[in-house]
DNA sequence: CCTCCATTTGCAAATGATTTGCATTTATAT
DNA sequence: ATATAAATGCAAATCATTTGCAAATGGAGG
């Protein structure tokens, strides 16, 4: 049982139709995890099937969102991001200057003492932690 | 001297005009420290001055962003968010249901390694962390 | 105080990501 | 094979944010 089946069997699980459009979305993500904008996955999904629409795109990415296959990224440039939900938790440095987005593993999370969550009775569900700054090419133009 | 007189050499210094409009604008978050979207600042601010215009708000958010004196938060809501850049660095906790937002003071950078920072070249500015969950009230209705 | 001029404002319209309505198509349970 | 709820394509709507431009204004220098 790949990751693939994985998500077509939650999918249907949940009641939703298994598309051929669907298909496409999740193996774009498959093919090469990483985050990509929804236009971006619009142009590969588009190789594959030139007359999907990019509404339907954008419709499934906030199911796959709903289902917990995927994450949206909301970073600091206002477009989203959409990444595969990875079996290993990370976090992202984003360069401000050229947006180069990357993937780092530390988690400062989990150390944490929640005393002050506790004391506002909140109930954490997820967390973001984004690093910004210049990445290693940007930061030789500076 | 206090933080509004700051704020205004700040503006002077860097070349920018004290107008009525930006005064009003940074005497709004003064006047009530916290967390607010660009309309509700447009909404406190225009009690003051009727005429004022939407996009000078959003002009000069924007400039007092750059000027550093306040943040800009780009909450998962999509919907921006704009502080007093306080003395004491902090972050959020942000409810899923009902889009409160309150501030914690534990931040999780300070205690951390930057081994992986170091080996990808990145030069950190700034970072975020915040934390989704259920808020006090919202966690009961649950 | 007055003048000048770069900066700023108000206004209205553009932008661009995201979302929606609806008629048509499709997956799948039976 | 058929019925039908869910999904798609298309075009148009939304909505936060941004921009162009003519008119107004702050403040440096007289």
């Amino acid at each position: 049982m790949n990751k693939i089946n994985d998500i077509e069997s939650t999918l249907k699980s949940q009641g939703y139709k298994l598309t051929g459009q669907r298909r496409i979305i999740i193996d774009a993500f498959e093919q090469c995890p990483a985050h990509y904008t929804a236009q971006e996955i619009f142009e590969k999904v588009k190789t594959q099937n030139a007359s999907i629409n990019f509404s339907t795109v954008y419709r499934n990415l906030e199911l796959l969102c709903k289902l917990g296959v995927i994450h949206k990224l909301n970073i600091s440039s206002g477009i989203n991001h959409f990444e595969l939900k990875h079996d290993s938790h990370h976090h992202h440095v984003i360069c401000v200057k050229c947006g180069d987005m990357q993937s780092i593993d530390l988690c400062p999370y989990s150390n944490l003492e929640n005393k002050e969550l506790e004391e506002l009775g909140f109930v954490p569900i997820e967390h973001k932690f984004e690093i910004y700054g210049y990445c290693k090419l940007c930061s030789k133009d500076n």
